[in-house]
DNA sequence: AGCCTGAGTTGAGAAAGTAAATCTAGGAGG
DNA sequence: CCTCCTAGATTTACTTTCTCAACTCAGGCT
């Protein structure tokens, strides 16, 4: 029993969304909803998907509570189901923000980044067309924090184990 | 040829990105790596990972440019290589921070979120020790811009796709 | 010489991903 | 009524990746 405590790596907040979205296609599926992609065809097509993945991937976020499935029926046709991004789904803006920040940074094509993301307010007035980014702050109001400015702490639901 | 044109979605940043650190372990190794661990073996301890497949992940994040291999020796013992943290790697932290954010919104323990990132600067003018979070800030200065404020346009290496 | 340790490598079996063909339920056309 | 069409999957066969456990390898130590 000797040997100091750390937080157990497994039990963390960044494994569980992992779990979720972690792998291959799932945050790409994300994306497509968010930029407004519903159906499964179209969600095949644009990523070029295999449609078996797509649909174990779509249901996964379903289970997941980041997508809804909800039938619809166009006029002349049968009832037809479609994936909604639910506000879990949407609340992953900041991650893929994130990940389109760094693959700008360090592999972008030589002509510069394929997309931008800008500020747009449903209201004009605050429609300003500015390019948006990720910034680091702290509650105390510190803005733009470098990487090297933060440090991990135990949270309230931390577990231990022992180091040897 | 007709049909409108729509941005490549897979020729985005996101994408490539993924591509570097979007499966299972790559992302929980550079967590590790910013939380100080070099070795081996202390990765393989600490996240569980199979060897075969760490060395592979360890290799493929060295030529990504995410670490660095690094040879060195302890007293009394035979050179022996570690992998140091880059830059490039320092720059995933908002990522898994935008990802423990999300986790802990949506997949937390009861009791609450296992780790607190917490503001901490080196020299002790600025240690505040607040809780750190992500913000949307757009350049114009508007900032803490909601899920639904934000909209993907097509940048400098936009490459198009017909829809049909 | 034989043992210990950190840093891997090897190999077998399980799981996940890929590609292409097939199924399905209802509407439309004849 | 019978067949074709279509979006939305499902099935099948194949390939790749992941997992677990055992083994290797190069030194230093005893």
């Amino acid at each position: 029993m000797g040997g100091t405590r750390r937080i157990d790596p497994v039990n963390c907040s960044v494994a569980r969304a992992l779990s979720v979205v972690g792998e291959r296609w799932s945050l790409l599926i994300v994306r497509e909803a968010i930029d407004g992609v519903t159906r499964f065809n179209d969600f095949r097509d644009r990523l070029g998907i295999a449609g078996n993945l797509l649909a174990a991937r779509l249901d996964s976020l379903v289970a997941a509570g980041v997508l809804l499935r909800v039938p619809y029926r166009e006029p002349g046709t049968r009832q037809r189901y479609e994936y909604r991004l639910t506000r879990r789904g949407l609340d992953l803006r900041p991650t893929l923000l994130a990940l389109l920040e760094w693959g700008d940074r360090y592999l972008a094509d030589p002509e510069g980044p394929s997309v931008v993301v800008r500020h747009h307010s449903a209201d004009d007035e605050h429609a300003c067309e500015e390019p948006v980014r990720i910034s680091l702050e702290c509650a105390a109001g510190h803005r733009d924090l470098p990487p090297s400015a933060i440090h991990r702490t135990p949270g309230p639901g931390a577990r231990f184990v022992d180091s040897t």
